[in-house]
DNA sequence: CGCAAATCCAACTCGTCAGTTGGAGTTTAT
DNA sequence: ATAAACTCCAACTGACGAGTTGGATTTGCG
């Protein structure tokens, strides 16, 4: 034990919401076992209790925390937006380091039902913004018009996810060559905006 | 009662099957409940045992029937293959008109575990199928050659799905119009083979 | 100090659900 | 027509896991 200094209760939260994200990314929201969590918090189950309600609460924290900073994980202001192709290939990048998020907005997709939506005024001021940045790129003439924003965004973020989604299915097709996928991905996305 | 005429094993091993499609396809794998299936097909749920074994191969059952379904429900041969766009939409709507089955799909590819895959051969040679149809079209130069024929497939699959996966983050981006919906991605789609 | 409030945790409760069982009804074959 | 084999189901069992509790330990404050 060896003097935890005092109470860093800040901490053992963030320990928990940490396995947390993990445990519901891995198993979902059913399969996901409280036990599990606690243990790899190294922390007693009961504390979720007292943090964080009950399990559906837990997993409404994990989403809006994973969620809104999967949001804003890779930027799309200004100069940035005009180069598309390259913004879709951040997405994928970070979609490799980190697949938990991936992962829970399937998962949430998936699993309607309890909350509408956990943290829809956040995500959706983040959606708003690349939206408006697109708009203006598309204004200033750096991306052409063909598309709206919202049809632009609404492809980069399906085909860049696609690949986690259902990794089966996408190996099926595209055999496993993971930077292949990148590499196609940026010259779909290059297509779209030519 | 009034004579059921006789057995019908088959016919009860159906609606065990059709009930359980629905049940996983709303509920995933871990939240299904066998009691609701059986009771939604109207038949004990000791029969499950008898005619699937157990609950992880009544979904594989599921699995391996609907998906190779989902495989074979749009064709992509011949002729059709010169017309990708045609073909996005044509997925789209069997996927507005049989939700279950695209949201199978899903449900397999976050929930990684057990079997490898369900139906693996079967699924790969209707994809191989598609392939090969596509190599075709674009050998006969019905279709550009800019992307290979997995890349093309690859993404309309990707963008036919995704608004079915994630509905709350695709309306948000998109709005609630699902016309506009299949109307974009047909004319996405168009954008690649132009 | 010493006392109240907050933090921690081992062990418990209790409902739910996958899987089983025993027996009753049904069919087919001889 | 009767026995063997198959089909059905109500009721049971046992495990597992979400949520609780009671008490031990720690901290902060007068």
């Amino acid at each position: 034990m060896l003097a935890d200094m005092a109470w860093n209760t800040a901490r053992t939260r963030q320990l928990l919401l940490d396995a947390a994200i993990d445990e519901f990314a891995e198993y979902g929201p059913e399969a996901a076992r409280l036990d599990r969590i606690a243990a790899t918090a190294g922390v007693n189950k009961e504390r979720i209790y007292q943090y964080f309600g009950n399990k559906e609460q837990l997993f409404g924290a994990v989403l809006s925390w994973s969620l809104e900073r999967l949001a804003e994980a890779v930027p799309l202001e200004g100069p940035l937006a005009a180069n598309l192709p390259e913004y879709a290939g951040r997405v994928f990048d970070y979609h490799r380091e980190h697949p938990q998020f991936i992962r829970l907005l399937y998962w949430e997709g998936l699993h309607r039902g309890g909350d509408p939506i956990a943290a829809r005024e956040e995500r959706a001021e983040h959606y708003a913004a690349k939206l408006a940045a697109l708009a203006a790129a598309q204004k200033e003439g750096a991306v052409p018009s063909e598309f709206a924003p919202g049809e632009l965004l609404y492809a980069v973020i399906a085909l860049a996810g696609w690949w986690y989604a259902t990794p089966p299915l996408a190996q099926m097709i595209m055999g496993d060559d993971v930077e292949n996928a990148r590499e196609t991905l940026v010259r779909v996305v290059a297509k779209l905006v030519s």
